[in-house]
DNA sequence: TCTAAAAGTTACAGACCGGTAACACCCTAG
DNA sequence: CTAGGGTGTTACCGGTCTGTAACTTTTAGA
């Protein structure tokens, strides 16, 4: 039984890998810790041995899925050492595979939408986090030579983030079909400058 | 008592006025109908008389909401009768103003964020909605003369939707602050060709 | 003023939620 | 073999949620 996921390792990577992947499909007020420890084979109190409470887990996740897209960004490197343009493209690609391949957008920005109270301890964290995306692709920009490499960066991520939340409500086939090609012709015109 | 919200007016509006206050800044699964109808100085028999369902007064919330969003295309039209380029500024700058004054995105988003059923009925009305606005910025675009009126539109829409969330995310100094920028040289760029 | 509809009130059903207590089990390190 | 930590099981607490029933009060129109 248990479940699809990750059949035999320790209860808490789990518990905390199924509760990512529910949390996303079905958002954090949407799923109860019942739920996920019953997707992931085990129970409500070895959970809460783990995690003080379900916003706590709720954090360990969105660090989790935050990991996992900086992982992203090694590969880019890896795929073209020392090319940041290169580097750059290839984050656009890896974009517009996500918006075709995932309908239920950032997780991130997803629970900021959910976590309305202001001081919600999740706030932080996903601001920090948010932060540090965007100063990843600051430096991706400024690192490929172009100049304005702020407003780029910027730009690129309003268009991305904008994207997520256009697919979550038209569809794939609404603006966000377009982003390659605004992207693309975005890093062109800064590139000339 | 009744609270600060429309003091006389008949009870199914006041329940609706306040739905969509307290949706937008509590989300929906972080409301009850209890919590809205003592703020709206009724009780939950009389919503459930106007509403059949909670689901069904956020989909009459929403199409509230947007109503609202289409009379200030109107007061474009006002301000600048016949000007389709001026409207067009106007919008931008329409939009940084709530950008500046609001943290909480677009409660059409939001709602779709929040309701994960794929066939939960507000999906098909968020849809339909969002393509509508949609439709109406290409509109305005192509009456203002610009070629790839489409493309445009698309691109802003991108960059309007990532504003708002950025701004729940990160808040207002983030990538949001440069919206104007953007979208101005963007205009710009596709009147220049 | 009389009447009928609208609105208010109270109580409740049934479900689900996050979180905890108490106890039994198993598996591994010594 | 044994001790102990990690885990599983069951039951429970108090709270909240949507939605309804039955009844009373207010309001507005003829």
């Amino acid at each position: 039984m248990t479940d699809g996921v990750a059949e035999r390792s320790r209860p808490r990577d789990r518990i905390l890998e199924t509760a990512q992947d529910m949390f996303h499909k079905h958002g954090i007020k949407g799923v109860g810790v019942d739920a996920i420890t019953e997707a992931a084979g085990t129970n409500k109190m070895t959970l809460y041995r783990h995690f003080e409470s379900k916003d706590e887990l709720v954090i360990e996740c969105l660090r989790a899925t935050a990991a996992k897209g900086a992982a992203v960004w090694d590969e880019f490197e890896a795929q073209h050492p020392g090319d940041k343009l290169a580097q750059l493209h290839a984050w656009v690609r890896k974009v517009a595979d996500m918006l075709a391949s995932d309908s239920r957008g950032c997780d991130m920005a997803n629970a900021a939408v959910e976590l309305t109270e202001t001081d919600h301890p999740a706030r932080r964290v996903i601001k920090e986090l948010k932060q540090a995306q965007r100063d990843r692709l600051v430096a991706l920009c400024r690192d490929a030579g172009i100049g304005q490499a702020e407003l780029l960066a910027d730009t690129l991520s309003l268009l991305f983030e904008g994207a997520r939340v256009s697919v979550q409500t038209i569809g794939s086939e609404g603006p966000s079909a377009q982003f390659v090609r605004m992207a693309e012709s975005l890093i062109a015109s800064f590139r000339a400058r």
